[in-house]
DNA sequence: TTGGTTGCAATGCAGTTGTATTGGGATGCG
DNA sequence: CGCATCCCAATACAACTGCATTGCAACCAA
């Protein structure tokens, strides 16, 4: 065999051009040559590691779902052992949230990786299937089991990020919604 | 003067069209020649109509906003005069609630133009002065004005908003989500 | 009728798109 | 040392993009 390459270094170092292209100018600026210069290497580089421009988005969207989920599991890990369920939830949708403006272009790119499945609908099962699955994380984690309260903590997390990736929220706002919700979920099963 | 056309109509038809093919194919799809096919005319006619493609785009967001502001305003209206706080809140978002399939297929365009927006934010601190008159709104109607609270709320519209067009949610289980908190901020307060 | 203004179609053009193809170095195994 | 195998660059190509230009038909005012 010849030169060993990383295969999958290569193909994440050209995903990480592709996103650097996606957060500045938005996924239609997203072309095989405009991501071979953003990454620095030849088009016909681009070419050999993707045999198709849909391949490498959906590399990318899978290095994206992957890092989230990474940063949520390191998070989780910093709580210690037998975290507090409130603490574990708010670490769990706060660090999902786009705080702080690296964080937000990662956003960005997520939003637009959101419209651009919006209209191919191929791997909805797949999605539907996971945001089942946090939704019923969640309630175990609320009191009472609550899965209802649970998919509208998830949806309100969702929503504070797309307003703080608009700007119209700051930090601290959605933090501060946040935070109240898990008040009023947490405090009114400690009264009944 | 000769011929007498309706500038605006023809401008708003041309836009039907534009958003036809962003729901079904995403904006990228989106080019002169495909929405004139789709509006069934000459693509020469969309130029002169809309001197430039973004000029175009800019209508057809202009146009989904009013027609999304026109429901919300008529659905309010039916409420009849002096409508109860609660209800007018629960009208208010659940029309702005992308239920049903047709209203789905709107929800997808105006989620293509959020991410178009995001990367061009010329119209930032315009969105910005919306959210926040928004806020303040629905804050008014909370018991004790409590906007983070109202900021929540929107917020919680928006993801749920967001997961009913991913198909993650169903119709039924949005509403759950949305009549449930709307239970919890009046009920909170009633025992204080 | 004449003239001018407007509505619209057609065509041209330079640039970009995704993909296929070609070819040449580099590399490590036999 | 061959030499097959892989890495990558270059180029070609048809399709498409947004936009400018041209031309013609319809219409109204004079």
């Amino acid at each position: 065999m010849p030169k060993k390459v990383d295969h999958r270094e290569r193909r994440t170092q050209i995903a990480d051009a592709l996103m650097r292209v996606a957060a500045e100018q938005g996924l239609e600026a997203v072309s095989l040559r405009h991501v071979a210069a953003e990454a620095g290497v030849s088009a016909g580089m681009v070419q050999h590691y993707f045999r198709t421009k849909d391949e490498m988005m959906t590399f990318a969207m899978d290095v994206v779902k992957d890092r989230n989920e990474a940063r949520v599991t390191a998070a989780i890990a910093a709580l210690g052992p037998d975290p507090d369920p409130r603490q574990l939830l708010r670490t769990f949708l706060g660090t999902l949230l786009p705080l702080g403006d690296d964080s937000r272009a990662d956003g960005r790119v997520a939003l637009a990786f959101l419209a651009y499945k919006a209209v191919r609908p191929t791997t909805a099962p797949q999605l539907r299937e996971e945001t089942a699955q946090m939704v019923s994380f969640l309630g175990s984690l609320l009191p009472g089991n609550d899965e209802t309260a649970a998919a509208g903590l998830l949806a309100l997390m969702e929503g504070l990020g797309m307003y703080l990736l608009g700007g119209q929220y700051t930090d601290e706002q959605a933090l501060a919604a946040l935070d109240t919700q898990l008040d009023r979920l947490f405090k009114a099963t400690d009264r009944s």
